[in-house]
DNA sequence: TCAAATGGCGCC
DNA sequence: AAAGGGCGCCATTTGA
């Protein structure tokens, strides 16, 4: 059953509908949400949103939980990739235009789930006018353009992924991803609500122990300006550590010529100012991230609120708006408290991404070594001599694509040992260099490279043919001319350097300059791919942990997911129910494992701790 | 003068 | 001698 709902200033509009469409119940306003608690406890219907994080809130607000969602735009996102299509239009509104062949609606901006944005929401004075977003969508609407969505959803997902590989994809891939990633925008809304409990005193005390007491505006904290005394007293001169370029300019008049004054160049130097220079920038990072403005900004009433989210990311991890929800230092982890009477349920998923890896390529070697419970050990033992530290590196290296150094030469030993492991990542390094497009095990596909990406490699001469591959792969639309400017579009699917004009370095020129840019160009692009095969399937199985362990715990009495992190999560949760919790915790993994990887012998081990601080869980 | 780019560093 | 995936955020710097 369906339940297609929208939002309006007055409420909402619901209406029912059978798997296949038939409408059972027809649209009805509500000026109170709270009777939709009814149907879901009636009959669980499958919800279908245009947009979980903007229609969601809403229900919440209306004390409403629902179990099982359809997000539109989600799912569009994930369809539209498989053609090479990203930065398209997702709304509802957009997959009807283009199913009634009619002119696509922009989407209209995604909803500020935290109210007051920090960002500029002008537009700028000569940014091009926006169309319109489309008229708002019916029930009946969302509907249609559910029905389109599952007509366009393969029952299986092969292509240019592990099935290529010979590895077995799970029947109905495509959809469990669907699933997942609704399940996940589900998730996102209720933690976006809810918070993560963070103590604002602890936060302060761990401030001034770091920096001193809070500084008035404009000042540097105490600590602080004491280092950038140092500074200068070792120089001779004045320096503004602030800087990166004065900072760089002092240690060149110092006799050092670095070009960059990163943590671990500048560890390598002889010189006085180094150990001040280095304690000042750890200090200005706390300071600047996570100091006195971010605990006002994104620390109230006891919960740090960060906007989760989900599918914002190419490979399907999540991304945060505001708070650096995802990037919370070690250092300040003490302040994240459980409140009275309850716990933090603290788990992460251990080594990820090489189990995955292991379960992707199908590597009989690498799966009996990841049966383990540290797989790193046991790789140590089988080929490393015993040294985990080499073991690791080495298996880094072969997931990011380390070519180089001592990484590059322990690689050697693991292509020996895991030849399907790293013939897998491999092969999708190739597929990357020569401009094609790789998959996750549950079938979410990479952008294409831009335009611009293919102009300069395909038309070198060197590397391949730029064909987009996957089915349907068009690329991205119509070749726009040599004009040589512009074009690549939205997405930053080249490299690091999101395209080449970052790495000019000195005399470029042509000919041979050109060269070099366009193998480093397919050398990145390598990377990205090599490492997207693994990542994107990692967030395939975090997802449907998620989804999986957010259905269980709705029978759990005040148990909210508040915490989550690629492969980590945090379950706030009354004391007594801790236990319980970890057990649905490790449960959800193994159902994870299950429908992700069916029938591989790689295990997914989560490890749950119940803690009252967020920073005592390793 | 303001927006965009860069440098640097935190998390996974 | 300097390497290597994904992100967000801040201060500084640059460019229009």
């Amino acid at each position: 059953m369906l339940a297609a709902v929208t939002i309006d200033p007055d409420g909402a509009t619901v209406a029912i509908f059978g798997d296949d469409g038939t409408e059972l119940r027809p649209a009805r306003a509500l000026a109170d949400l709270t009777d939709l608690a009814a149907l879901e406890a009636e009959s669980h219907p499958r919800w279908v949103f245009d947009a979980t994080a903007d229609d969601y809130p809403a229900l919440l607000a209306a004390g409403v939980r629902v179990r099982r969602c359809h997000d539109i735009a989600l799912a569009e996102r994930i369809l539209l990739g498989r053609a090479g299509r990203f930065g398209e239009p997702c709304r509802a509104a957009a997959v009807l235009a283009r199913a009634n062949g009619g002119p696509v609606p922009d989407d209209p901006e995604p909803h500020d789930a935290l109210g007051a944005s920090r960002r500029p929401e002008q537009p700028g004075l000569f940014e091009k006018e926006r169309p319109a977003p489309g008229t708002p969508v019916t029930p009946a609407g969302l509907v249609t353009a559910y029905l389109d969505q599952q007509r366009r959803t393969p029952d299986s997902a092969s292509g240019p992924g592990p099935a290529a590989a010979g590895v077995a994809v799970p029947a109905g891939a495509l959809r469990l991803l669907i699933a997942a990633e609704s399940g996940s925008a589900l998730v996102a809304a209720e933690m976006t609500r809810r918070g993560l409990p963070w103590d604002a005193e602890i936060h302060e005390s761990i401030l001034t122990d770091a920096l001193g007491p809070r500084p008035r505006p404009g000042q540097r904290p105490a600590r602080m300006a004491a280092l950038a005394d140092e500074i200068t007293e070792a120089f001779g001169f004045p320096v503004n550590p602030d800087s990166a370029i004065d900072l760089r300019d002092a240690f060149r008049r110092s006799g050092f010529d670095i070009d960059t004054t990163r943590a671990w160049v500048l560890r390598e130097i002889d010189h006085p100012a180094v150990p001040p220079v280095l304690r000042y920038k750890d200090l200005a990072r706390l300071y600047t991230a996570n100091g006195w403005t971010w605990l006002a900004d994104w620390v109230s009433d006891g919960r740090l609120v960060s906007e989760y989210l989900p599918g914002s990311v190419a490979s399907g991890r999540w991304a945060t708006r505001g708070g650096g929800g995802l990037q919370l230092p070690k250092s300040v982890r003490r302040a994240a408290i459980a409140r009275p009477g309850h716990l933090l349920v603290v788990a992460d998923a251990a080594q990820l991404e090489p189990r995955v890896l292991a379960a992707v390529s199908g590597d009989a070697g690498l799966a009996a070594v990841s049966a383990g419970a540290d797989l790193y050990e046991g790789l140590a033992a089988d080929g490393f001599g015993g040294d985990r530290r080499h073991a690791k590196l080495a298996m880094l290296g072969a997931m990011y694509g380390q070519t180089t150094g001592e990484a590059a030469r322990l690689m050697a030993t693991l292509r020996v040992r895991y030849p399907a492991a790293v013939g897998y990542v491999e092969a999708a390094a190739r597929r990357g260099e020569t401009g094609q497009v790789v998959r996750s095990v549950l079938g979410r596909a990479c952008p294409p490279p831009s335009e611009r990406w293919r102009r300069l490699v395909g038309g070198s001469g060197s590397g391949g043919d730029g064909a987009a591959g996957g089915d349907g792969s068009d690329g991205r639309g119509g070749f726009a001319g040599d004009d040589g400017v512009l074009g690549g579009g939205p997405d930053r699917s080249d490299g690091p350097v999101g395209g080449l004009a970052a790495s000019g370095d000195g005399q470029s020129g042509a000919g041979d300059g050109l060269e070099r840019r366009a193998r480093q160009a397919a050398r990145d692009r390598g990377r990205f791919t090599r490492n997207f095969v693994i990542q994107a399937s990692a967030a395939d199985w975090a997802a449907v942990w998620l989804t999986v362990l957010r259905l269980s715990l709705m029978d759990v009495p005040d148990a909210e997911l508040v915490f989550f992190q690629h492969d980590e999560l945090i379950v706030h949760v009354p004391a007594e129910h801790a236990p319980r919790v970890s057990e649905l915790v490790v449960r959800a993994a193994d159902t994870a494992r299950e429908l992700v990887f069916p029938g591989s012998p790689v295990q997914t081990p989560v490890r749950p701790v119940a803690v009252q601080c967020y920073a005592d869980a390793k």
